[in-house]
DNA sequence: ATCAGGCATGAATCAATGATATCGCCAACC
DNA sequence: GGTTGGCGATATCATTGATTCATGCCTGAT
């Protein structure tokens, strides 16, 4: 069984050049990968022709990676994060929900950009509990989906958030992909941008006054209508709530 | 290069017992491999996997379906219809826009029921365009989209609107599939599928009142800003905001 | 400076799998 | 009854993921 690709251990005397140099061809591997897979793809991407791309022989691939699951890992790491840098995504825009939908258009133009990929990573179910990539797309959206909920925009519980946005973008990048190109209506991306916008957000905020004693102020006035809370609970949230909302 | 799976031709003199009992051979081998698909995951349909669990030699199989993408092929449509017949879609139902749920609704119960398969079918992009099951499946929403628009419910394109259910669906169904059992959250799939009908009727969306599940979500969200409780109260108010905010 | 050890290199190699070739038999048609 | 065509069966090929093994180099210690 296969301890999977060596990494540094403490213990280990490891040079830092031998260690840059596995770097480097690691690093020259996976953009032989990335290419091959974009330019002829998912099936051209066989270990041979990786490691003669690359310059390497087969069994350093296995070295580097464990196995060929582990370099088509590194290969959706690598484009994910080459497609981020070459994006330069402004963090903060005027309005959450535009930044919602800037995020949304992002994921999916991602998709679009790179279809092999995209197919590699969000195409069979089972790879995405693990996939490394998987988290750190949804990681983004975590941001924008906070400063969501802190504006009073959010409709829905922000777990619940997360997957809507995903699971829309994912049927709509998969879909298009689907289509051949003529039957490739735009709309169909726009429609389910904004359908998703509908169902995460409100029209307007929940809470009127901004900061946490705004948010408390509008609770401890919903309070009563509350029924998941028992009551002495719900009488000890209320005293917290009075004093969240004398805070301000 | 084959010609793809033999069929009757008018001039080929066939006796109708061999090619009953031709049918009847592909039915078994159809089963096989859709028995291995959803018993033990794609990987372990292989040919000879196949071949021996039905009880023909590897060579029937590229007789009768050309390769393995036509056993796929076949596979795919066989579940497809399965699934169908054993659920008796009644065709008319009260209100068009409840047609539109239920078939919305079926679809997804299928993938959730045959995950390997579905996979296969909607899994890789490519597969879509040329898929009979997948135009199978879509048939069926054309009718309900058909009956919505002479009723005037539809909003946009009929063939936007296959679309767009077809993606909602796809996009639920692959998401729920990567998440692991825990975090699967059924208003998923509830919101994924009134988030399509707001997008695709003119169904006034049911206004759920404000409540304090959203001021409860505002206030989670801020919760970390706040200075006036202590961390053990800041903590138990967070599971107490978290059941608020997930109650709606 | 020398030496021991670990690690990468390079070739060969294994096992599984998709796909065919070939041969012979049996049944159906003329 | 002869012939043709399809089917069963065995063997086989080519590709591919994955591994083994010996060799040699380079690092780091003595």
């Amino acid at each position: 069984m296969p301890d999977g690709p060596k990494v540094d251990t403490p213990s280990a005397a490891e040079s830092e050049v031998a260690a840059d140099a596995r770097e480097l061809t690691r690093h020259r591997v996976v953009e032989a990968a990335a290419d091959l897979l974009a330019r002829e793809g998912r099936d051209a991407v066989t270990t041979r022709a990786v490691a003669a791309a690359a310059g390497v022989q087969a069994p350093a691939i296995y070295r580097l990676f464990g196995d060929k699951d582990g370099l088509l890992e590194a290969v959706a790491e690598h484009g994910y994060d080459a497609f981020l840098a070459a994006k330069h995504v402004d963090a903060h825009s005027r309005h959450p929900v535009e930044d919602l939908r800037a995020g949304w258009d992002l994921a999916v133009e991602f998709g679009l950009t790179n279809p092999e990929l995209y197919a590699l990573m969000y195409g069979e179910p089972k790879r995405g509990t693990t996939s490394a990539a998987f988290h750190a797309g949804m990681q983004i959206l975590v941001g924008r989906i906070r400063r969501l909920a802190a504006g009073g925009w959010l409709r829905v519980d922000e777990k619940l958030a997360a997957a809507l946005i995903h699971a829309t973008a994912r049927g709509a990048v998969l879909t298009w992909l689907s289509l051949p190109d003529d039957q490739r209506d735009p709309a169909l991306l726009t429609a389910m941008r904004e359908s998703m916008v509908a169902a995460v957000t409100h029209e307007k905020p929940a809470v009127q006054d901004a900061g946490p004693a705004g948010a408390a102020r509008t609770l401890r006035a919903l309070l009563p209508e509350q029924t998941t809370l028992s009551s002495a609970e719900q009488h000890l949230l209320g005293e917290w709530l009075d004093r969240l909302a004398s805070d301000g």
